[in-house]
DNA sequence: CTATAAACCTGCTGGC
DNA sequence: TGCCAGCAGGTTTATA
């Protein structure tokens, strides 16, 4: 579900509205959620520990806390958190409760809600992640995302070039919706060899990924299914969509049939007219 | 190394 | 209306 954007709708909103905040305890109701076992237990051990702030790294949310512990929170395919008063009752498929004292003293309620049960909770020491979090690529939306950033990234490999797009290791968070919106933007083909892309190629499409995520991070967001912000509002971004879910509909921009095949295991949409 | 498939889970949609 | 097949925004792991 949620990708780069969606999950930077929630950093911003748990930095403006959940930071600060202290953790009264922790409830799990799901601990296949958890990133191992022995989770459970460091869960317990950041009651009355203050959150000091959040941060993103491609789609894994880090909320920083004040004794230096780092809450990792992954949507993966169905995951969601929401916001509430304590006396709201918990939404249907919530898989942890976070409770939360405001500094203003509002009592409540951060829920993990994910009825696939696909996402993943845990709580680390410093450094622990440092390793994890190597794996990862660029940020695509940092100013080091350059030309020869993007470049570097598909390196020697000779793969579909929505394949490079969709791997965390070379570029950090992007997934399906914005892999086939990004190419599309830039006019390649999903299945082109990335051997193959020019590097004026290169630069359109690394200017077309920037413009493809910020332009939905500008609208919240695509919601199609659970996305929503930690308020329960969903993203506005499925309307400027151009070929994500739009298979038989016609190209936006020339009027051709969108297509859908499949590249990577996922489905992928695309304009045959206007991506060669 | 790449590529593919399956697995993890559950809900929703479309076709018959 | 009811049932079944297929699909879903992600990642990991096993197998060629």
């Amino acid at each position: 579900m949620p990708e780069l954007p969606e999950v930077e709708v929630t950093r911003q909103q748990l930095q403006q509205y959940v930071a600060g905040s202290v953790i009264e305890h922790v409830e799990v109701a799901e601990p296949k959620i958890l990133d191992s076992p022995e989770m459970l237990q460091r869960l317990s051990e950041i009651s009355n520990i203050h959150i000091t702030s959040c941060e993103r790294r491609g789609k894994l949310l880090l909320i920083h806390l004040e004794n230096t512990d780092i809450l990792a929170i992954h949507r993966r395919m169905a995951g969601n958190l929401t916001l509430l008063a304590r006396n709201v009752p918990n939404e249907l498929y919530t898989r942890a409760v976070f409770y939360l004292l405001a500094p203003n003293g509002a009592e409540q309620k951060l829920l993990y809600s994910d009825p696939r049960k696909f996402g993943r909770i845990g709580v680390y020491h410093p450094g622990e992640l440092t390793q994890k979090l190597a794996l990862l690529g660029p940020e695509p939306l940092q100013d080091d995302f350059t030309d020869a950033a993007l470049k570097h990234a598909i390196g020697t490999a000779n793969r579909p070039i929505k394949t490079i797009l969709l791997d965390q290791s070379k570029i950090a968070g992007i997934g399906n919706i914005y892999a086939d919106e990004s190419l599309f933007i830039a006019g390649i083909h999903p299945e082109r060899y990335s051997h193959s892309l020019t590097d004026i190629e290169i630069h359109t499409l690394r200017m077309a990924i920037a413009t493809t995520l910020t332009s939905a991070l500008k609208h919240a967001g695509t919601t199609f299914g659970r996305h929503k912000d930690l308020f329960g509002s969903a993203g506005r971004n499925l309307d400027y969509l151009q070929v994500y879910q739009r298979d038989g509909l016609p190209c936006k921009i020339c009027g051709n049939v969108i297509q859908r095949i499949r590249v990577a295991q996922r489905s992928t949409r695309f304009c045959p007219e206007c991506q060669k």
